[in-house]
DNA sequence: TTTAAATAATAGTATTACTATCTTAAATAA
DNA sequence: TTATTTAAGATAGTAATACTATTATTTAAA
């Protein structure tokens, strides 16, 4: 039997759910492959037609906009990391090897996960480094968030959150902590390919440094 | 004698100097208003010539699109932050009071400043907030980088790094640590505004409570 | 006073972000 | 089996966006 990751997804993001057909699970491989080679402002439907072998409008019948369709890839892939979390942290007592785990998989490149058949979880990683923030780096911000539109990174980071008070019962800010490893280990590794100076990463173009830096920087504040 | 601040700016942002002429200045003026109500994506050179009362061609004549002029506020920004930075830490000589100054200028809604007439600088920093990211999340980063369009966020990064080895002159992420002092006071205060549950602030909706958040994790990092 | 430069006014184009309609193909229910 | 719904393909059309080009008019410098 083969064994298939499904995770579940706002209806309210598509307007036919692109997990239930070809043409949808199309729509969701050559997305991210097309936001991952070109960025999401030069992404249109009619490329992303033309790349499948369809119509703009057969597009249009499963998502209203691209802007929905970047949230409903995002949502995916917090709600895929949110899996990797929840088992690579199962059955680890120590919080702190646990917090450990959360910054690694937050920093590190990921693989492509072959229990996905139309994801590309390496491309996706790429377009949340680049991409991510523009899901919620709105004027309409406030409508997405009243839809659930950020449910996945929400509890993403209230996950995170518990396990920063498992460290410590009394830090004070385990949220914005969560928020900030999140992205800072997106926004450094950005900085570190495209801006090194920006970063002390220049020379190695190493992830790992980008995890020995969150590393120091989150039990220092968190220790006392 | 009136004193006017004049910040440098790069002359590949502009085909024209904004600087120079009365319609310059208002393009200037504004962008920042149009931005700020409405953010970027909804801003077009249609609008804000309809908004000063010139043409869509006059405006193209100053900026060959709207993501430059993005570019040239946000320098200006980062120029007049690095100008009140020296300002501010003239004549100081600890650096834990320098680093805490910087931290503080970062987070803390700023006000107008009336030395600079066409430029309201409260609203650019709300820009900065929202939108100064989209300066360099696009897939040409690296061209506009090659123009110097970063240069002032750089120099002022580099500006804050030393000022973090004065503090601690064995600390080994100066740079990493500067770029993540700017973007997340930027990031806390839109969570806090927008996406509070990814904050600890949700309650006083108060920018000191991101200063003390990131005056912790800051001194924290580099005491040891 | 002449000349050059800046601006205003207008027009036009390719692309984007959609909406609408009609036909065909496939799946399902009676 | 036939009828009926449903998805998909094909095509057309529109308003707005992101520009470019041209000409006329005003303003300022030589």
């Amino acid at each position: 039997m083969k064994l298939e990751l499904q995770i579940k997804m706002n209806p309210s993001l598509y307007l036919r759910d692109p997990e239930q057909s070809e043409l949808g699970k199309n729509i969701i491989k050559h997305s991210i492959q097309l936001i991952h080679d070109n960025g999401f402002e030069a992404f249109t439907f009619k490329k992303l037609a033309e790349s499948i072998g369809s119509t703009e409008a057969g597009v249009y019948r499963y998502f209203e906009n691209k802007h929905k369709l970047l949230v409903y890839i995002i949502s995916w892939y917090w709600g895929w990391i949110q899996f990797q979390l929840n088992y690579q942290t199962n059955n680890i007592s120590d919080p702190v090897i646990k917090l450990k785990k959360v910054i690694t998989l937050l920093s590190k490149n990921v693989e492509d996960d072959i229990t996905t058949g139309h994801v590309d979880e390496a491309q996706l990683h790429q377009i949340l480094i680049s991409e991510g923030s523009k899901a919620f780096l709105t004027n309409h911000v406030g409508k997405d968030n009243n839809q659930q539109f950020f449910q996945p990174y929400k509890d993403l980071c209230n996950a995170v959150g518990e396990i920063i008070l498992e460290c410590n019962p009394i830090y004070k800010y385990p949220h914005s902590l969560s928020s900030t490893i999140i992205e800072i280990a997106h926004l450094q590794n950005f900085f570190m390919n495209h801006l090194p100076s920006l970063t002390d990463f220049s020379k190695s173009k190493d992830e790992s440094e980008i995890i020995k830096y969150l590393e120091e920087l989150v039990f220092n504040t968190i220790r006392d």
